[in-house]
DNA sequence: TGTGTGACTATATTGTCAATTCGTCACTCA
DNA sequence: TGAGTGACGAATTGACAATATAGTCACACA
């Protein structure tokens, strides 16, 4: 199992072709981080992007097997975002619950700033959700990784109990997660974000600390 | 504060018209409760009803305000089958934490079974939601009801903590029975439900229990 | 006075067809 | 051989006219 570390920017491998570094590529990725940003994936083409870097929209697919992968890589970089802060909140030398708490506010704030401030990003999250693509089971399976590292620490420094199994126990927590980050719950409820996640961590906490 | 008694399905108030006793009203409400199991909210239409029934559309508005009004009624009457099921439980004579877990469980079967055997029910259910309809609202509300009587029930028996704030914490209960039924979270994610709702509701209820 | 509706308006949706988009393939050229 | 593309077919989308739908109102009638 290969922890993430602290500087990783998860890349999507789903439907990525040609060399993982190239110019062109990130060309691609520049161009199609400004216009999703902007339009939105839905209303951006392949041709627009092809065109903003001067290149036929043939060249395009020598890199991204379609316009979904290329809607994965910069989903990926925007997850990326808030999985890197995540990491290093995990990693910090505190006690675990204190680091539970904050990967709750965190993720929180940062899906609430990119739902006010960068909606047509939001937007590609919720269609990767609904549409299952790889880099949101991606994501999903690296914040349990990450959850993972905190309560086995937690449970090995005695803050935690652990009479239950870690696996089943993660799992769940990592479900609570969903609600504070959530693009549809956060469409649904706009209002309070950072006080939900202060009290579900707090009640999650208490589920989680040693009798 | 009014409590849900065993036997309440929850009748929507907000854009009702005339009589909340008739015929027309049932008859109504009966036509749509099989088109919109059958074809879905968004394609029966307003003259499907009234032709079914035999009368003219303009009838229809006589006892509901908008199509969406006739929408809340069926909604009303489907959150009211799992709403009566967790009234059952919240009132049965058994200790506080079983009681929580079968709500868990019950609500998550129910909402199963609404996806696999009655999917337009279950797009209602969506729909209700992403529009802020009253229902969607009003259902929320009665489950965070039964939780706070459960929960200071067990409080009161000495089976669950008296530390935090007693609101606060079957808030944040509540949010966690999102996981196991919003609609969205179940496309996402078909199979496990039961497992999960069941890792959850034991999360969930070691953070209630008392130290 | 309770039951019921035809006619109507504003808006939304649908049907049709042309235009665009996605993605591939065979090819060019330095 | 790496960098790049024009042409193409299938699917999707956009534009716009036609039609449908949601909802209202003044009225009828027993």
């Amino acid at each position: 199992m290969k922890k993430p570390t602290a500087e990783t920017v998860m890349p999507p491998t789903a439907g990525q072709r040609g060399p993982a570094e190239h110019d062109r590529r990130a060309q691609i990725i520049e161009a199609a981080d400004a216009y999703f940003r902007h339009y939105g994936y839905n209303k951006t083409t392949v041709a627009d992007l092809a065109k903003a870097i001067g290149l036929s929209t043939a060249y395009i697919y020598k890199f991204f097997d379609s316009k979904q992968a290329v809607g994965e890589a910069i989903c990926g970089k925007c997850l990326g975002i808030i999985l890197d802060e995540l990491t290093k909140i995990a990693h910090a030398k505190r006690p675990a619950d204190e680091r539970l708490a904050e990967m709750y506010i965190s993720i929180a704030r940062e899906s609430e700033r990119r739902f006010f401030h960068d909606r047509r990003l939001h937007d590609i999250i919720n269609i990767a959700r609904a549409s299952q693509w790889q880099i949101a089971k991606d994501h999903q399976a690296a914040v349990l990784e990450l959850i993972l590292h905190v309560v086995a620490e937690g449970r090995a420094a005695g803050e935690f109990e652990t009479d239950s199994s870690l696996f089943k126990t993660c799992n769940a927590v990592a479900e609570t997660f969903l609600l504070v980050w959530h693009p549809v719950l956060l469409e649904e409820r706009l209002d309070g974000l950072e006080e939900r996640a202060a009290e579900i961590s707090a009640l999650v906490l208490r589920g989680l600390r040693k009798k």
